[in-house]
DNA sequence: ATTTGTGTGCGG
DNA sequence: CGCACACAAATG
């Protein structure tokens, strides 16, 4: 152990070789000869290392014109062996525990300290949780530097001086929002007391009028984002800020515009989208507190955000919330960290209710906001499914992607207002196969899958982009193609010829206009995928959720709440029976299509948490996929004592999906909840010897992986 | 990419 | 047995 206290210090420190000339009396930032900091010359610092077993802390020496700005916090650089690396200090120490000489810091990047020990708790909470490293964890939640942001930003602070509290929005608060459900008042409240209660929360359908009348649009903006807005000023209000994370830019969209509507203007949005820029001027905003409220998509989870008070989950289900880089985090899961972490608020909040939150209620993490029945019924439009039995008497028809009792109920609705047509995806003609065999339409020279990009064009492969003009079946030699699946743009051509005279909008990312946030009361067929619906002024007067039993074929765990929640999410933009009328076209799978007839997420969530429960499958339990080639998945798997015989799945050889150049094979390590952060733990210890070993390969370790749940 | 530690080979 | 060189491991 080091004591730099003690005269000979340099000397023990290692520092002789550079402690020739004085120190410049100004701050220098970058490394001059100088003698160690007088006052807590070491640096506990975290670096951007890939390694498992470099997942630590090391010390190093603080040169003295280093002294002031070396904080805890600030990004730095250090020579580590042989390379230069970046990091962060964590904090400042009088002595080091290590026994070696300390080699000085390298460069203070800027004094700026922009992780906050809040964050840095978070991102080790986070590490812990998915077996995964700090440095991982930390890539996602500080940005990229900007350095000419960051002097406008500094600027800026300079001349206001940091805020020591949000400012309190004026005007009415949350109570006319809130008051429907049972415990939405109580939350707010004790959001507004400084109290960290946790809910989670089953908007009402519908929009929100009345808000502010003299603001145009505001008769579009959707209840549950009306409703976010008042949850974040009862936490302004009680001197305390507020984070919300949406899953995309639309959603962000309707918070920020719900926000000014209920008079919070200290609104800062943090989108990885918007480029490097905004997103670190938004970050360095957000730490210096200039902002009372974030909102962002997924990459604002880990927003430094100064006392925080409430942080919001928008769109639980929604995919693009769980993180898709190493080491694989939700939204849901970091936010809730957060909540213990900060004692901050916690609302979760989706049209549908996923199996996780479900979990959350279950273990009365949380409380359940929701309405009664009644006040959901008042409220929703009228469902009807249209199965293929219920249009049996049409006969021929009835197979028919659009049966004439939904083309009756679209042309009645026409007359009232926009109606909206949900198709479960996007493009043209996805996927085409075989018209006489249905074998699926496989390119020649990569064997992708084929699709339609338009009307008139040659099927094209998806993959690799090639024509596929003069096709032919491999299997029977026919030269027609059929569609599998249809898309948007496909489906606005068709209703266009059934509906002559009625404009036809079509939302989606694939299409032309990419997607429309709003269309007016005007009537209007409006043609979207899942999660581009536009807010239509006034609601739409009515819904076709199509190919409904494309929504609930799949395999995945979660391919019944994912289907409920798509078809929640767009008939919440109708208006309420009996004016409204959402009709679900297909022969959907029973559990989700009974959710949106009785409007009753929560009731799908807990039926299907309790099929988890029998079946020992996530979120009922804890599982690990760990992934990569054969023989190394085996080894780090092999050093994991919980991975006992029962506990083991696999290993399973993954189909080739065309982009992994090694065959790679998967196992699964299942053990009970209780044990999920020991099995994280030891995960974390194999692959870490791995690293040290320098065992060969590739392996890829994911806790509660996505397409698994 | 350097430094430090360990192993090996060869000469004494 | 001791030194020099080679290779591997750690890397503050």
């Amino acid at each position: 152990m080091t004591t730099p206290d003690e005269p000979e210090q340099p000397a023990l420190l290692g520092l002789d070789d550079v402690s020739a000339p004085p120190a410049p009396r100004r701050r220098a930032r970058t490394a001059e000869p100088a003698g160690p900091a007088a006052v807590d010359p070491v640096a506990r610092v975290v670096l951007d290392l890939a390694p498992a077993h470099l997942d630590r802390e090391f010390d190093y020496l603080v040169p003295a014109p280093f002294a002031a700005d070396a904080m805890p916090g600030v990004r730095i650089r250090a020579r580590f062996g042989p390379q230069e690396v970046g990091g962060y200090v964590v904090a400042r120490a009088a002595t080091s525990d290590h026994d070696g000489r300390l080699v000085a810091l390298k460069r203070v990047v800027s004094s700026d300290p922009v992780l906050s020990a809040e964050v840095l708790a978070l991102a080790r909470r986070v590490a812990e949780r998915y077996a995964g490293t700090l440095s991982d964890v930390l890539r996602l939640a500080v940005p990229p530097r900007h350095a000419r942001v960051e002097a406008e930003v500094l600027a800026a602070l300079a001349e206001t001086g940091e805020p020591a509290s949000p400012v309190p929005p004026d005007g009415e608060g949350w109570p006319g929002v809130w008051a429907p459900y049972r415990g939405g008042e109580a939350f707010c409240r004790r959001v507004l007391a400084g109290q960290a209660p946790r809910a989670v929360w089953t908007p009402l359908p519908g929009l929100e009028r009345g808000l502010e009348p003299d603001v145009a649009g505001s008769a579009s903006t959707p209840h549950w984002a009306a409703a976010v807005a008042q949850a974040v000023r009862a936490a302004l209000s009680g001197g305390r800020r507020a984070l919300v994370v949406a899953p995309d830019a639309r959603d962000v969209d309707q918070v920020c515009a719900a926000l000014g509507a209920a008079g919070v203007v200290d609104v800062v949005r943090l989108q990885a989208d918007d480029g490097p820029a905004p997103r670190y001027r938004a970050f360095l905003r957000a730490r210096h507190g200039l902002a009372a409220v974030v909102v962002g998509t997924r990459a604002a989870m880990f927003a430094p955000v100064p006392d925080l008070g409430l942080v919001v989950l928008w769109g639980d289900g929604e995919e693009t919330l769980a993180e898709p880089h190493a080491p694989y985090p939700h939204a849901r899961d970091v936010l809730a960290l957060r909540s213990e972490l900060e004692e901050a608020a916690f609302l979760l909040g989706s049209p549908g209710r996923t199996v996780q939150a479900q979990a959350l209620l279950a273990r009365r993490w949380a409380q359940e906001v929701a309405a009664p029945r009644d006040v959901v019924r008042a409220r929703a439009p009228r469902v009807r499914a249209l199965t293929s039995v219920e249009l049996a008497r049409e006969g021929a028809g009835a197979a028919a992607r659009l049966p004439s009792a939904a083309w009756r109920s679209a042309r009645d609705a026409l007359a009232h207002g926009p109606v909206l047509v949900q198709v479960p995806r996007t493009g043209y003609l996805p996927v085409v196969a075989c018209a006489r065999c249905r074998t699926a339409a496989r390119c020649t020279h990569c064997h992708g899958p084929l699709g339609l990009r338009g009307a008139s064009s040659a099927p094209q492969c998806t993959w690799c982009g090639r024509l596929a003009g003069g096709w032919r079946c491999t299997e029977c030699g026919h030269d027609r193609v059929r569609a599998v699946r249809v898309g948007s743009e496909r489906t606005a051509e068709e209703l266009g010829r059934a509906f002559p005279g009625v404009p036809v909008r079509v939302s989606a990312s694939s299409a032309p206009g990419g997607v429309l946030d709003h269309v007016d009361a005007g009537p209007a067929l409006v043609v979207a995928t899942p999660g581009a619906e536009p807010v239509a002024d006034g609601g739409y007067a009515a819904a076709l959720l199509l190919d409904a039993a494309v929504a609930t074929a799949g395999t995945g765990l979660a391919t019944a709440t994912d289907a409920a929640h798509r078809w929640l999410a767009a008939a919440s933009l109708v208006r309420a029976a009996p004016h409204g009328q959402v009709l679900l076209v297909g022969d959907a799978a029973p559990a989700p299509t009974s959710a949106l007839v009785r409007f009753d997420a929560p009731g799908l969530a807990e039926r299907e948490l309790d099929e988890r429960r029998e079946l020992d499958l996530p979120p009922a339990v804890r599982v690990a996929a760990v992934t990569g080639q054969v023989d190394a998945v085996r080894a780090v798997v092999g050093r994991v004592e919980l991975a006992t015989a029962d506990a083991l799945l696999g290993p399973v050889d993954l189909p080739d999906d065309g982009t992994r150049l090694e065959p790679a094979a998967r196992v699964v390590v299942r053990v009970p909840l209780a044990q999920g952060t020991e099995l994280a733990r030891q995960l974390r210890a194999s692959m870490a010897v791995r690293a040290a070993r320098r065992e060969g390969g590739t392996v890829r370790v994911q806790l509660d992986p996505a397409e698994m749940l």
